[in-house]
DNA sequence: GGCAAGTGCTACAAAATACGTAGCAAAAAT
DNA sequence: ATTTTTGCTACGTATTTTGTAGCACTTGCC
């Protein structure tokens, strides 16, 4: 085809990266980091927003986030981000408003 | 359970926040704006860079992000991002770098 | 105490999605 | 003209998600 590709090129992509795009390239992942966003919420009230989560998922997802110590779960209170967790959705909080301004 | 929580919260989350995740919260449709962050990748190229990904899988994600305009295919050249492709990968980078400091 | 309501979570079959491999038709390179 | 390389499709298998039901436990209340 084209000159200017002609080898197959070195993945570069750091595996650190690979395995963060790996984790949030799940369904509902992201979603849940922010939909806790501003307050806590239990297990039920966190699957009422994200409606159309099965429990199973949401169950998986939890585990997942929580491995990762971007949530914690708070006995009597629900769950709620990590202060890692908060970092992480102020750095996809301009996804939002990316989104906001291309998709609708 | 706690006091706090008392009824479901309302899903004040836009729809179109909703509908990027949902573009995005599908595997390796953000790896592929990564990997075309830098130059124009043809298919091959493209799903070596992913690597483990299926073609069919690659097909699917090159149709929907080019649905969302943010990547197009050059003939003789390859993939490459959009304007807006660009932008959204500008609005990821910080991603990469949380991962790197966190996912090690 | 006893009871109803709410909680986190599990089970399980069905549907959707992704994987892995093989390979085809067209274009490009030789 | 023949070989390579390209984008892409097919298809059976494996994995993930969905949808619904419900269990065991705690909480609030009389």
């Amino acid at each position: 085809m084209a000159k200017g590709i002609q080898t197959i090129r070195e993945t570069q992509t750091s595996t650190s990266l690979a395995q963060a795009l790996d984790h949030f390239g799940r369904r509902w992942a992201l979603r849940v980091i922010w939909e806790l966003r501003s307050e806590a919420l239990n297990f039920r009230a966190l699957r009422a927003a994200c409606a159309g989560i099965s429990p199973a998922v949401m169950q998986a997802r939890l585990h997942q986030l929580r491995d990762l110590g971007l949530i914690e779960q708070i006995p009597g209170l629900g769950y709620r981000l990590t202060a890692e967790g908060e970092q992480l959705f102020r750095i996809m909080a301009p996804l939002a408003e990316w989104a906001e301004s291309h998709l609708k």
